[in-house]
RNA sequence: GCGAAAGUGGCGGAAUUGGGAGACGCACCAGAUUUAGGUUCUGGCGCCGCAAGGCAUGAGGGUUCGAGUCCCUCCUUUCGCACCA
């Protein structure tokens, strides 16, 4: 055995083990229960990064601690590898996104194989390869079929200058992020995919995943948003000889069967696509505004009502107002996000219309507001200052009137007042005040009556509102699954037939930013109709790329298949066990797997409900953000390695970059990402420690799930831990020696403490590790290096009469190196298997079964308990274990510590945690 | 703005359930070994205090014999917001 410890040298070696013997090829097997493991795929930017490293180690720790645990383990890998970053290079660099996707692929395999990870790279897959996305287009197809795909009109950001449509990110201060031009907003026909049929099963079905955090089923829900309300209307006659466009449909789900429901659901609606849409269409001169709440308790309260600028009432006021029509242009300028619509300034502009309060009959006056958003309910609301915070502000600024109409519940007791906003009028526990017939009622009381009120009206009803949309799944770019649509101009659009399948993209080319980049190719766009025959032309949209991620993991059950999208080994490792990934995607692509595998289901291909069992969400991995900005606006960040920070007398701290001293500013901390250069590169972590060093400290620096701003202060002390075993472990090379078995109760008092205190620690790992804690199962390693150290220390100073034998000392040292290498191999792996061969233990440490504690070391016939006065500790007794309460209270009572502190006033109650504490209240 | 989470020493973090706050490390300080050291070992290390003891888990309240943990209000930071993946 090697004195020094080498990592790499070991590293090399083991990897080539696990290669040769084909370690961790997955196979459907009979006699173990299976185990799936999944890390989410990585889009192959170039090479690993931070997140990735941290990602896939905590995979790599289950899959390796489940195959010691006996079961039959599935860690599969893939390529996330269609996407905007492979065009953006190819903008940079003129290369084919398609040559930089797979060399980045090569480069990003190499990185992972060098960290050890126990993949079946048997089944990789790479979705930008046509024997993967083929299956997209024939789902896709099959979606069409059912109706589950439908067009309609979606708005995008258009850079006027270049003539293509921008991802939000390429958007920046409103303008193209290449031309600078201000981008417009766009409506551009698109396909959709019907997720809000789904609505109801995805939110009732996180009810039954329990393997899943709470905070992502939370945040999910929300996402899905099904709030209950009233939908109503406000009937409007405009000025005669004005001509306003009928409203058209809302964008929102409306469910058919709810009770009291109104309208049709609205999926038939948009199925039909652009009914009632036209802006010119003739139109009736009276007309309904519909609008929708969750606060139907408070309809008395209305003072106005606020439409979107997208709103067809909007543009029709427009046509009369130059003043009105700058402003809705204003708003219909700037960013489609939805975050910068709701932190913009709010802004409002009368239009001049009134419409009839449902109840009263009042006229409300109609505005246009910039708050109001067009697609959630029905791009319309109704204004109650009183008793929400948006519409107090909005009438505050405009002088708009504010009129009380519950009386605030328990949560305040404040007289009402209209100087300032008071939160405590919002909430549903008041009753109803100024409110005619409604007076005295309380939130469900006043919701059913007016509810009822407006029914008879024939102007609305109870109505149940989702927040979840349709998922847009068209893009205009090259890089990414080709839509099977032919376009023809005597039969329309036509679905490819599944013999033409797949639609392959073209892999040579070059994007330059401008247009379309399919458009401009002659071979792909050129086709002939499959109905007709004539010359048609392909559909130059590409699939988002969430398609892709949301059913890979049922394509590693079966990679291999060319004839079908999966087959019945989708059944055999579905649902996944386990999956990990970043919390950044606790939403969208969580959200869209669970839709795709339930329209999988339901078209009769997988038997399966939902697609993970169990999901651990890993923190992100964050860095300072360094930059400078130009008189221009324009900011170039700096790498925080490239930033030196400085500290002066009076503790403030200054940046600046090395290469020039002068000062950065900083930008505080965020995700690494490349465009704010705050990345670190693991590569050097890996090149100067090796990969069990990197994977120890990833593990051991911060709980998964945390959070974690990046340092590499600490990175020595896994280094130190990893020499101090290896140290150790040649030290006992032969532990092993001893042929005998030998007796745990010929131990030393010293020995059989220490052996108590390994098996505690296991124990307390065990537990852990069923947490996915695995910062505390790495300090458990060291923890037991350190035990099994001070033995070694113990041993130096064995007085040789009294002791009876080496044999308890080497069983003792066997044991516990033995406990400690299979407790560490799911951490470094490579250590651990080499040291586990080179000590005699056996030939494959996967192969050895998981380490558990012996329940005869965990005995004590004393223990420890905290003695506290009035709640402070006071010290501490001794106590036979068995001992009963009142004994212990007698023993306490009788304690000198105790004593003191109780002084001779009288003890009003003792209380006896078992095996914890005694307090003692006086 | 809305939704979700997180705030504990100089730093990363620990503390199954409401029961000893600071495990295990990093950094730092002192010492030993060494020709040398990005080596190894020993000891110290929350704050105030000579000590007894007191104070401390983002801030402020509350519940409790007892609160980092539960409740309320607030502050800060991070993630998501539908075309980054």
């Amino acid at each position: 055995m090697q004195q020094k410890y080498n990592p790499h040298a070991i590293e090399r070696e083991a990897q080539k083990f696990w290669e040769e013997s084909g370690a961790f090829r997955a196979a459907e097997s009979p006699d173990r229960p299976k185990y799936y493991c999944l890390s989410m795929f990585p889009y192959p930017s170039g090479r690993l990064h931070m997140g990735h490293v941290r990602n896939y180690t905590i995979g790599d720790v289950l899959t390796r601690y489940y195959w010691m645990k006996g079961r039959n383990v599935l860690q599969p890998m893939g390529w996330d590898a269609f996407g905007l970053p492979a065009e953006n290079a190819a903008m940079a660099n003129g290369v084919p996104p398609a040559k930089w996707t797979y060399d980045n692929i090569a480069a990003m395999k190499g990185q992972l194989k060098s960290l050890g990870f126990a993949i079946d790279w048997s089944r990789e897959l790479a979705t930008c390869r046509p024997d993967y996305y083929r299956w997209n287009q024939w789902l896709f197809l099959r979606m069409l079929e059912k109706g589950l795909v439908y067009q309609k009109t979606g708005v995008v950001n258009w850079d006027p200058v270049d003539r293509t449509v921008l991802a939000n990110e390429q958007v920046i201060d409103g303008r193209g992020w290449r031309t600078g031009a201000p981008v417009e907003k766009r409506e551009i026909p698109m396909y959709y995919m019907a997720i809000t049929r789904y609505a109801e099963e995805l939110l009732a079905a996180l009810d039954r995943l329990p393997g899943w955090p709470e905070r992502v089923k939370t945040m999910q829900a929300n996402w899905i948003g099904k709030s209950f309300g009233v939908r109503f209307a406000f009937p409007y006659e405009l000025p005669a000889g004005s001509n306003p466009p009928p409203l058209s449909p809302s964008s929102h789900a409306l469910l058919p069967k709810e009770e009291g429901n109104l309208e049709p659901p609205l999926f038939a609606r948009e199925r039909g696509g652009g009914e009632g849409g036209s802006p010119e269409a003739p139109a009736p001169e009276k007309g309904l505004l519909w609008v929708f709440t969750t606060r139907a308790d408070t309809i008395m309260g209305v003072t106005f009502c606020a439409i979107a600028a997208e709103h067809p009432l909007a543009a029709h006021a427009a046509r009369g107002s130059p003043k009105l029509a700058a402003f809705v242009e204003e708003c219909k300028r700037g960013s489609v996000m939805e975050a910068d619509l709701a932190t913009m300034e709010k802004k409002g502009m009368p239009t001049g219309f009134t419409v009839t309060h449902p109840l009263t009959g009042e006229q409300v006056p109609l505005w246009i507001g910039n708050y109001v958003l067009m697609a959630y309910g029905e791009g319309a609301v109704m204004g109650v200052p009183a008793h929400d915070e948006r519409d107090f502000h909005f009438a505050r600024q405009y002088g708009l009137p504010i009129r009380q109409v519950v009386r605030a519940g328990a949560a305040g007791t404040a007289a009402f007042t209209t100087d300032r906003w008071q939160g405590w009028y919002e909430s549903k526990d008041g009753v109803c005040v100024n409110s005619g017939k409604y007076n005295g009622l309380g939130y469900d009381e006043a919701v059913e009556a007016i509810a009822a009120d407006l029914k008879a009206k024939g102007l609305g009803g109870k109505q149940v509102l989702w927040r979840l949309r349709d998922w847009g799944i068209s893009r205009q770019r090259y890089w990414g699954t080709p839509i099977p649509i032919i376009h023809c101009p005597g039969c329309g659009d036509v679905p490819v037939p599944d013999r033409d399948l797949p639609v392959v993209l073209p892999e040579d080319c070059v994007p330059d930013g401008t247009g379309n980049p399919l458009a401009k190719r002659e071979d792909f766009l050129k086709c002939k109709c499959p109905k007709c025959g004539r010359p048609a032309r392909r559909e130059t949209d590409t699939m988002d790329t969430f398609v892709d991620s949301s059913w890979y993991y049922l394509r590693y059950a079966c990679p291999d298949n060319g004839g079908s999208m999966v087959d019945e080994r989708v059944g055999h490792w579905l649902p996944v066990d386990q999956y990990i990934g970043g919390i950044e995607h606790a939403i969208l692509h969580l959200l869209y797997s669970r839709f795709w595998t339930k329209v999988m289901r339901d078209l009769g291909l997988v038997s399966l409900d939902e697609p993970f069992a169990n999901l651990l969400t890993q923190g992100m991995v964050l860095n300072e953000i360094y930059f400078r900005k130009t008189d221009s606006g324009r900011i170039t960040y700096y790498n925080p390695s490239e930033v030196e920070v400085k500290t002066d007398d009076r503790g403030n701290r200054s940046a600046v970059l090395r290469s020039d001293g002068r000062p950065v500013e900083a930008g505080g901390i965020g995700t690494m990402s490349k465009s704010r250069n705050n990345g670190v590169d693991p590569q050097q972590l890996m090149d100067r420690y090796g990969a069990d060093i990197a994977r120890f400290f990833m593990m051991f620096t911060s709980p998964p799930e945390d959070t974690l701003v990046w340092s590499d202060a600490g990175v020595e002390g896994a280094a130190r831990f990893l020499r101090r075993l290896w140290a150790f472990a040649y030290d006992h090379r032969d532990c092993k020696r001893h042929d005998q078995l030998v007796g745990w109760t010929m131990l030393s008092k010293e020995q059989q403490e220490a052996r108590r205190k390994v098996h505690e620690i296991l124990n307390q790992a065990n537990y852990d590790f069923g947490k996915f804690q695995f910062n505390t199962v790495a300090s458990a390693c060291m923890k037991i290096l350190n035990v099994l150290q001070d033995l070694q220390e113990l041993e130096k100073r064995r007085d040789e009469s009294r002791v009876p034998s080496i044999r308890n000392y080497d069983a003792l040292i066997e044991e516990g190196l033995g406990i400690l290498l299979r407790l560490l191999s799911p951490i470094t792996p490579h250590i651990s298997h080499h040291l586990w061969r080179e000590l005699g233990f056996g030939a494959d440490i996967l192969a050895a079964p998981w380490p558990e504690p012996d329940p005869a070391a965990l005995a004590e016939d004393e223990i420890e308990l905290v003695v506290q006065v009035n709640g402070r500790k006071r010290g501490g007794v001794r106590v036979p274990r068995d001992a009963d309460n009142k004994a212990i209270e007698n023993i306490v009572l009788a304690d000198p510590a105790v004593q003191k502190h109780v002084s001779g006033q009288p003890v009003k109650k003792v209380v006896v945690v078992p095996g914890r504490l005694v307090n003692v209240v006086v």
